[in-house]
DNA sequence: CCCCTATCCTGAGGGC
DNA sequence: TGCCCTCAGGATAGGG
């Protein structure tokens, strides 16, 4: 569910409430997630205390003093909320770390259990970061000429490299569709037809969609929260997503839907004509 | 190597 | 009311 701009959320809001407290008892579901949890591992986290939490792309990590990280991948429904020890557990609740010497817990929610919740040490984590695409919040001369080069090597289609977390990271299906509009291009194509200008303007969509949707706390159409378990505002800004055979906010055609890789892609016939 | 599909799950919503 | 279908913000294994 969550994409780069909830996740970074999730993680800014975490770190706020998390940092320099420390993870005592854990609870664990036993239902097994994407994969199943490493019930030892998790035991020997606790009493950890806890220096910061981030992430790259829609991976989470808390870091604590000692090692090895914390990993949380959130998959399509996936929820990281710190509550109230008394506050009613979610239906699907199935990992709950008790915060030492306050009323509050950490609590891992998933509907449909395509998240992952591990851990891994520093050498893994370069590991899983080196296989991943440039960052959009983050990104430099080089950044740009390496998703550029991932273009042009693609001859699939820009809506499906775009979702590729090797190329970027941090793109899912709302902000494809979204960034592609953005730049006037049509979602089928070719990635390695595009222009210099072209991929240049595309690139700096994803940006500044990313991180608008960051600033306004990520887009909620049914679960998403944030640590806090707010809700995001971005739905109300979104161009085309979900806006199926409603007008094009610029030109009033009507906005298509249609399936690339068997996912939904929504995009103006007029305004991003191929 | 690439490309495509099926698959992991639960729940909401539409048509009949 | 219920049944059956499709759809959903992700990622990966396995076949061709």
């Amino acid at each position: 569910m969550p994409e780069g701009p909830e996740v970074k959320k999730i993680a800014h809001t975490l770190n706020l409430s998390l940092k320099n407290n420390c993870l005592g008892e854990i609870w664990l579901s036993g239902l097994k997630l994407r994969k199943e949890i490493n019930t030892t591992m998790l035991k020997s986290r606790q009493n950890i205390t806890v220096t910061s939490v981030d992430c790259y792309g829609k991976v989470l990590f808390i870091h604590t003093h000692e090692q090895p990280i914390l990993m949380a991948q959130m998959g399509m429904t996936g929820q990281l909320i710190i509550e109230d020890q008394r506050a009613l557990l979610k239906p699907h609740t199935h990992v709950r770390w008790q915060i030492k010497n306050t009323s509050k817990e950490l609590r891992y929610i998933d509907i449909r259990r395509f998240g992952l919740i591990d851990s891994c040490d520093e050498a893994k984590k370069a590991q899983i970061l080196s296989k991943l695409g440039p960052d959009p919040f983050n990104l430099d001369k080089a950044g740009v000429a390496k998703i550029t080069n991932s273009f042009k090597k693609s001859a699939k289609s820009i809506k499906e490299v775009l979702l590729d977390q090797k190329v970027l990271v941090g793109v899912g299906n709302i902000y494809a569709s979204e960034a592609l509009f953005n730049s006037h291009i049509n979602p089928y194509a070719k990635a390695c037809d595009l222009s210099t200008v072209q991929a240049k303007k595309l690139i700096d969509s994803v940006i500044s969609i990313l991180k608008k949707a960051f600033l306004n706390g990520g887009t909620t159409f049914s679960d998403y929260v944030d640590g806090d378990n707010k809700k995001g505002k971005n739905q109300q800004f979104l161009q085309v997503f979900k806006r199926e055979q409603e007008p094009c906010f610029i030109c009033h055609t009507n906005i298509l839907r249609i399936k690339q890789s068997g996912r939904s892609t929504f995009f103006c016939p007029s305004c991003q004509e191929l």
